[in-house]
This record gives structure tokens, C-alpha cells and sequence, in this order.
DNA sequence: AAAAATCAATTAAACGTTTGTTTAATTCAA
DNA sequence: TTGAATTAAACAAACGTTTAATTGATTTTT
């Protein structure tokens, strides 16, 4: 069934989060998914084709969104910034687990076939606000930024609070606690920073 | 020899930084290095203790810099601030393949102790940052910001040129050549970006 | 409706490699 | 002659994967 799939796919999105691709064993796998070592590989034919599936699987998280808002003919260009960072948070810490995943698989030279493959589903996102900004600056709506490191700006101050959790523990005074990635407020607190420093750096003051 | 103690140590950042600390051998180390695959248990115990042997010598790489900035009474606070962003972007794309190791190994939870270790030698970087700018706003210098994601956001920018390595290849139009980490012109983009958006973010504008 | 056949799902056990580590012998300079 | 450095070989354990047998529900045949 589908369904055994998923539960496979669901508790190894987990351990790899939480361990590594090479630090998770298919027996720890099995284990924590309550099935028989050998129901992964009569599934997926193998670890990596597992992660693959589970790649495709989960690769939707991110599409779509930011086209829709960047064709809005109704927004102005500082609404369609917004928009996006706001979903870009919402969706990156909602699918953290996964977002950690590939991010363990980009920083490494293994498997390179499914690095492109990756770059290929999260680039688009980048490209879309990239391609905005930079006609905002020709239109003389935005100021002459380097668009390219705006974006490493957006994502980087996501990823540093989604994927360096103990450090961003102690940073934000959770040491004994979690950092709250579920709580609304949190989120909110975070994408109303990135707008706020975002909007400061675009938003020409004359 | 403390010279061949080195030298293992140097070829692991290399095959650490690249390949993940589980998903590297001690063969492939020992054979990259030239030795018997026997000299690393040798000389280190273990491959943990390897690890942690390279943390600590390595360890300096983000040492007392910060302080003695915010120490120097001649400095604004703003000119602090730039001095800290121009040290910091250096010594990080300096030492990048450790950097990226210590960023493999905090997303991970393995290895804990190890972990508290890395927060422990990062996290006062962090801190000191954090002091200088809630100072600067209680003295009315700067807008009142939130100081902790401000923190994010520098080094957040940092590790997303650094650490995603083909997306940055293809934000920065690298396709086919790589990305210049070691040119000093590339060093400054990336510290001018994020000293501008800062200072846009910080000053009060009235 | 009962019996037989079919085939995917599931299992325990074993497969051959690779892993980190250790041993015991050897080299080699002090 | 001593003791650290170095080696090839072996170690047990863990790894991903495969096998061959069994289950169990569904379909086909009687």
C-alpha cells in the first residue's frame, strides 16, 4: 500500500533530520517505523532510492506560491516582497524537517545527481525574487541593491534560526526550552524582521 | 610527530567538509593522507576523538577579535558594528571548510557533548554582538530592533553563500566556473551587502 | 459455496562488504 | 638496547541488501 510507504518515507524524514543520511541505519529505519528491515528495500529498492522518493515526495513544499504572487497584478512591488517572505517562512518552518534534510544534502559533495535535482526544485523560488527585484530597481522602485545577496540575506536569516537550533537556543534565551517553531507569534516575529530590515534596504528615503 | 598529527587533521577538514563526518572512512582519510589506516587510532584514540582533537585545535579561528572591538573606545557603535561584520566575513570564508563541518555537526543531533563544545566556543560572538547593539538602542543610537534575528540575519547571509554551495552557484550566475571565495573583491561584496543593509536597518532616519 | 490457485505482503535468516579498531610483528632512529 | 613509529593482517560489529519461506487476502475454478 501507499499508505506503508508514507509511514516508511514519514519516520525516516525524521531520523535524517535528526542524524544524517549516512547516520541512519535502515535497521534504526525499521525499528522506528515498526516494519521488517527488508520492507525498505522490497519498497524502494534501496536507502538512496528511498531518499529520492522521499525527495519527490515532499518537493512540493515550495511551488507554486511565489509565481502566483509575482503575477498578481494587484500588489505592488513591496506587497509581493512581503507576500513572499512571509510564505517563504511559513512553509520552511512548517516543513522543517525536511528543509534540514536537504540542506544537510547541499552542503555535502556526495550524491551530486540529487543536488541537482534539489537546486532544481528550490532554485525557481530564488530566480522569481531575484527577477523582481531587479525590475523594481530598473523601474527606480527599489535602490540599487545587490538582489543576488538579498536573497542570501532572506533565506540565510531562515535558515540560521530553522537549522542552527542550539545555538539559536541560547541566542534567543530558550536554552532549558525549545525555540517555539510552531507558535504563530514566533513566526510572525521572524518574518516581521526579515520585512521590516528588507523593506529599510529597498525603500529609497528622500 | 605533532607535525603528522596536523597533517591527519588537515585532511580530515577536507574530507569532513566534504563528505560528512559519518560519511567518511578512516581508510579513505588514511589513504588521502598518505598514512596507515592505523596511525589515526594511533595518534587520536578514535574517530571521535579526531573530531574532537580538530575542533580544538581549530577552535581559535573566531577567537578574541570581537571583544577587542567592542572594547576600542574610539569607535562608534556603528563603526563597531562594521568592524565586526568585516571580521567576521573573513575569517568565516577564511576557515569555510571547518565552518562548514561545525554546520554539519550542529544541525545534526548526534553527538551532544560535542555539540555544547561548538556552542560554547561560537556563542560569544553572538553574544557580544547582541550586548553592543541593545546598548546602542537604550542609548537611543539606534531604532529599537530585534537584536537576536539582527544576529541571524549577518551570520545567516554569511552561511547561505558558504554553506549552499551549488544554489549560491547559480544565484551568483557560477553555473559552469565557481564562485571566488578566496578573492578578496567577492569577500568585500558580501561584507558591503550586509554592512549596508544593516546600517539601513539600524539609523534612525529623521 | 467450497476448494484451489494466485500473488503481493511480510518475515527471519543469511549474504558479502565495509566499518572502526586492535593486534602483533617490524622498522628505525636515539 | 630501548621505545616510539609504522606496518599488514586480523577482529568483531554493523552495514545495506538479498534470499527463500510463509502468510493472508483476493480471484479463479470446480
Amino acid at each position: 500500500m501507499t499508505d506503508k510507504k508514507d509511514h516508511i518515507i514519514d519516520n525516516a524524514i525524521e531520523l535524517f533530520a535528526e542524524r544524517g543520511f549516512e547516520g541512519t541505519s535502515i535497521r534504526e529505519l525499521a525499528a522506528k517505523a515498526e516494519v521488517n528491515v527488508a520492507m525498505v528495500n522490497y519498497y524502494f529498492g534501496s536507502k538512496e532510492k528511498l531518499f529520492e522518493a522521499m525527495v519527490a515526495q515532499k518537493a512540493a513544499y515550495s511551488k507554486g506560491m511565489i509565481d502566483e504572487i509575482v503575477k498578481d497584478k494587484s500588489l505592488s512591488d513591496l506587497e509581493k516582497i512581503d507576500k513572499i517572505i512571509e510564505g517563504f517562512v511559513t512553509r520552511l518552518f512548517t516543513n522543517r524537517k525536511f528543509h534540514r534534510i536537504i540542506h544537510q544534502e547541499l552542503m555535502l559533495s556526495k550524491r551530486e545527481n540529487l543536488q541537482d535535482t534539489i537546486v532544481n526544485i528550490l532554485y525557481p523560488n530564488s530566480a522569481a525574487i531575484k527577477t523582481l527585484i531587479d525590475s523594481a530597481i530598473k523601474k527606480g522602485t527599489f535602490k540599487k541593491v545587490d538582489s543576488a545577496l538579498v536573497i542570501a540575506s532572506v533565506i540565510g536569516t531562515i535558515n540560521h534560526v530553522l537549522l542552527s537550533k542550539k545555538m539559536c537556543n541560547k541566542l534567543f534565551g530558550k536554552e532549558d526550552s525549545h525555540i517555539p517553531y510552531e507558535d504563530p507569534k514566533f513566526i510572525k516575529r521572524v518574518s516581521e524582521h526579515i520585512k521590516e530590515m528588507i523593506h529599510a534596504y529597498l525603500i529609497k528615503t528622500n
